[in-house]
DNA sequence: TTGACGTCACTACAAATGTAGTGTAATAAT
DNA sequence: ATTATTACACTACATTTGTAGTGACGTCAA
């Protein structure tokens, strides 16, 4: 079996510590490694050298890019945070919902609870994307 | 540090192969692993070996009980599909939509093409869900 | 020009994941 | 009983993920 071509990645899947580490270039790119473990210092905790290390890895697999000005290393995204939500959503869909939208909003509606005010904001939505679509 | 207890897993994260074997689990509880390879064998192709090395480890997660008669391992899921799509949620939520429900279900419905039938479908569940909580 | 300090590129390593082989024991068919 | 078939428990192993240490090097202030 030829082994997947791999040249181009797109899957776009993001492991969890990769998740933190792009909201925080997503708000602050392009920016150095050290800013970022600043950023989720409080947060996290993490050594630098585990930021560094994933937000390399991170270019490899092509969720960053990197440019390097004198001795530093400035990363910027690769992909926008639309891209990235939609692919997390539809993994999700896949695997939880057999693919299927509707089942998910009603899992959403039905068992998550939304309170009143979701329920509105949500109505609202809805009219918006139907007047657009409609 | 203290190591974690572990005692308790609950966190119910699956993995994909473990999704997917979970899902064929759900609908055929209790079964053997040869069944699920089966059921699966022409979707992925997996090796008994392959099935059942997943399952062992799902068993030790606590995703899975195991009930031996003779020579027979009976498997049966150890917690529900929606109990499993919650926290599968919970975790998309949290890693790409900081943990804001509105805000997904805004994506949902503006970004993901939803058609003139879901808008409808999903009028209906909101109609329901309100009813039912106001 | 000498440190102090930030940053880099590398290396490391355990745990989790994906995927499977294998020898052995139980069962079923003859 | 003998054999063919199954299913089992174990082991294996390459990758990916989470997390970090380190020595070298550039930069800036004294």
């Amino acid at each position: 079996m030829a082994k997947k071509s791999k040249s181009e990645q797109s899957s776009t899947t993001m492991t969890d510590v990769e998740w933190v580490i792009m909201n925080v270039v997503w708000e602050q790119e392009p920016c150095a490694a050290g800013t970022v473990q600043e950023a989720l210092d409080e947060s996290h905790g993490w050594a630098y050298s585990t930021v560094k290390t994933t937000m390399d890895r991170m270019v490899t697999k092509g969720l960053l890019t990197r440019k390097a000005i004198r001795n530093l290393n400035l990363f910027s995204s690769a992909i926008s945070p639309d891209k990235a939500r939609r692919s997390e959503l539809k993994r999700l869909l896949r695997r939880a919902f057999n693919g299927a939208l509707t089942p998910m909003l009603q899992f959403l509606v039905e068992e998550e609870e939304l309170g009143p005010e979701e329920i509105q904001q949500l109505r609202a939505l809805i009219r918006q994307a139907d007047r657009k679509s409609g």
